[in-house]
DNA sequence: CTACCGATTGACT
DNA sequence: GTCAATCGGTAGA
């Protein structure tokens, strides 16, 4: 059956419009064991200029690398023991990214569930590093191409309708600088967001 | 080689 | 709200 991904094009834009227009689209990795998908909720943007809490505000290197690559690539990097899951945005060499960092799972929930302890299902992929657990992300997947619609890819519900969800902005979770720079964005109301319910509303 | 740290999480007051 | 466990990557000796 035919795959339907998100194009280079809806990447190749200004890492802020493409961290609101994932909002509402749906994640899917096809793995040996099984096919997981989830609608993005909650997401983060990381600027190529001004924003010292990008990884690459201090230049190329190994682990980043992926982030001067092409959009529509992914940014798998890890951190606290766990992996985090960007998708990379504008042409290449410039490096910006958006963090994927909350999904209300969908399909194959049985199989998140085997991989995610606690099993909760709003807990499941509440948070980057518990959506990565739960659809099985890690470092083999770091520069992958989303626009194949090969093996990990998103795409976009048509049956779903973006408006019923007012979108919040807030300041970034977790970042140890550029505290002030609100490049947070989230389904107000929706109880897959992550952070505690004042972030959530 | 060792030291340090983080875009986290989960448990706890 | 606070706090410690976690470990791969990077920087520095």
């Amino acid at each position: 059956m035919a795959t339907n991904p998100l194009r280079r094009e809806f990447y190749d834009r200004d890492p802020v419009e493409v961290a609101m227009g994932l909002l509402g689209n749906i994640l899917v990795h096809q793995s040996v064991e099984g096919t997981v998908t989830g609608r993005i909720v909650e997401t983060e943007a990381y600027l190529a200029k001004g924003d010292s809490a990008c990884h690459a505000a201090r230049g190329r290197n190994r682990k980043n690398a992926s982030m001067f690559g092409p959009p529509g690539r992914a940014y798998v990097y890890p951190i606290h023991a766990r992996y985090c899951f960007n998708v990379v945005t504008e042409p290449e060499d410039v490096a910006s990214a958006v963090l994927v960092r909350a999904v209300e799972p969908l399909d194959g929930i049985s199989l998140m569930k085997q991989r995610r302890v606690p099993d909760r299902l709003r807990e499941i992929a509440n948070g980057p590093a518990k959506l990565c657990e739960a659809f099985d992300i890690d470092r083999v997947l770091d520069g992958w191409d989303l626009t194949r619609g090969v093996r990990f890819w998103i795409e976009r519900d048509g049956d779903f309708n973006v408006g019923q969800f007012e979108v919040g902005r807030s300041e970034r979770i977790g970042v140890t600088s550029a505290h002030d720079l609100p490049l947070r964005f989230f389904f107000k109301g929706n109880e897959f967001v992550s952070g505690p319910k004042r972030m959530r509303t």
